[in-house]
DNA sequence: GACGGAAGTTTTGCATGCAAACTGATTCTG
DNA sequence: CAGAATCAGTTTGCATGCAAAACTTCCGTC
């Protein structure tokens, strides 16, 4: 009951961030794009109070850049900013794994288990948008069995920071055959409560990830024109 | 040059939300406090508009919680809250601690060792302050070594939430003892480039906090009201 | 006397207004 | 002709104003 009031009660800021973060991690704001306050506001239909206040939400997670007396960009990594990334990434989503293992209740087991089959079957039909929807609410769900809401609240930030960047990578068959299999053996480590080897099925899993967003950027196919000024 | 202009330049928001942040960790404004936005905005003379961008600021930070149409609160963490942080801080401490040993230079070690050495003095003193500062400076250093700004900040977000309470904790000798004897393990895994033992002693050191923090609260030295409603 | 509700006050949230800073295009100077 | 200076137009940053929500106080009712 209290949620229908709740969610028309979202205040503005917040409503305002979300489709922003949504823009950005989506690539309909170009990286390295300048945010014009008035030409937002207009499209969001929103006084520039608001709108700022969520744009520096926005800059708080990582995803735009402040410039003093100069207005907000849409951040644009280098490479270097994309390894670091990884590199806290993979050691989040591994903390979240050997936690996960350790405390994942046989309820929220079965609920991955389900959407790991929703997943397969996206991959049969290789419905690319379905089965990206469905491998990042289960690595969610892995997080939340962690039972750290911090850990997991920290995990979603710094893996906005990429998303962008994961939702231009299209898989070759090979490619994805192999994160197919993956997360058959998340599952399996899962079910074992096996804490160490779900962490290094997370990280390598996480670290092909990685490769294939630095091979794309090598290749300038992320973001074709210069490199950031 | 650009400095001293630059420093006055500082956005309005982002000082009021550099003194609000002090106020917030140094306890000036108390835990489940509410932020008064007209009373806060007089006492640091400066318009509701930067005020308020700064609390959301602090609330991404997790420092402050919004509550919709009723302003923002000091948050006034739990003991469950407590434990999530630490267990969050041990592995991003641990993980920095890695790659520091890996990636420090001669040049920083030679500048830890220094204020590891100023930290000393102070132990020797029982300057209790000046140990807190170079112990902060220390590990903020650590941080920096490992060459990943984006693990600095994030580790930097999540110990601002634990901060205000490790100011209260009063060392006994022993334990002060304990902690100097931490620090110097700590100096000489890093000179050995020693990447587990550095991370060994870091967490160990962190648990140590940790515990003082839970013995403080379940004591109710910290909260000496009511536990959060 | 306790509970419920209504009017008044306070406070938040958003919109708007205005001055300072930036942009960049053109003109002026060496 | 190159570079500095200038000036109009834009954009950001902060202050203020106004409506809606929340809190207080007081009164009435049971």
């Amino acid at each position: 009951m209290a949620e229908v009031i709740a969610i028309s009660r979202l205040a503005l800021h917040d409503q305002v961030a979300s489709r922003l973060r949504t823009m950005l991690v989506e690539g309909q704001v170009a990286p390295g794009a300048k945010l014009n306050e008035r030409e937002l506001s207009e499209q969001l239909r929103v006084s520039r109070t608001p709108l700022r206040e969520a744009i520096k939400l926005l800059a708080a997670e990582g995803l735009v850049d402040l410039l003093p007396n100069r207005g907000a960009v849409a951040v644009k990594l280098t490479e270097a900013d994309v390894l670091n990334t990884f590199e806290l990434l993979g050691m989040l989503e591994g903390m979240s794994g050997e936690l996960a293992a350790q405390r994942i209740t046989d309820a929220e087991l079965a609920e991955l288990r389900a959407l790991h089959y929703e997943m397969l079957a996206c991959f049969s039909r290789r419905d690319l948008s379905g089965y990206y929807r469905l491998n990042a609410r289960i690595h969610a769900g892995i997080n939340e069995a962690a039972k750290n809401p911090l850990l997991t609240n920290t995990y979603r930030s710094v893996n906005a920071r990429v998303q962008s960047l994961r939702f231009r990578t299209n898989q070759d068959e090979a490619k994805w055959k192999r994160a197919v299999a993956d997360h058959e053996a998340m599952l399996k480590a899962l079910e074992a409560r096996d804490a160490t080897s779900l962490r290094n099925v997370l990280v390598a899993h996480l670290l092909n990830k990685r490769d294939r967003v630095l091979a794309l950027m090598r290749a300038g196919e992320i973001y074709p024109q210069a490199a950031r000024p």
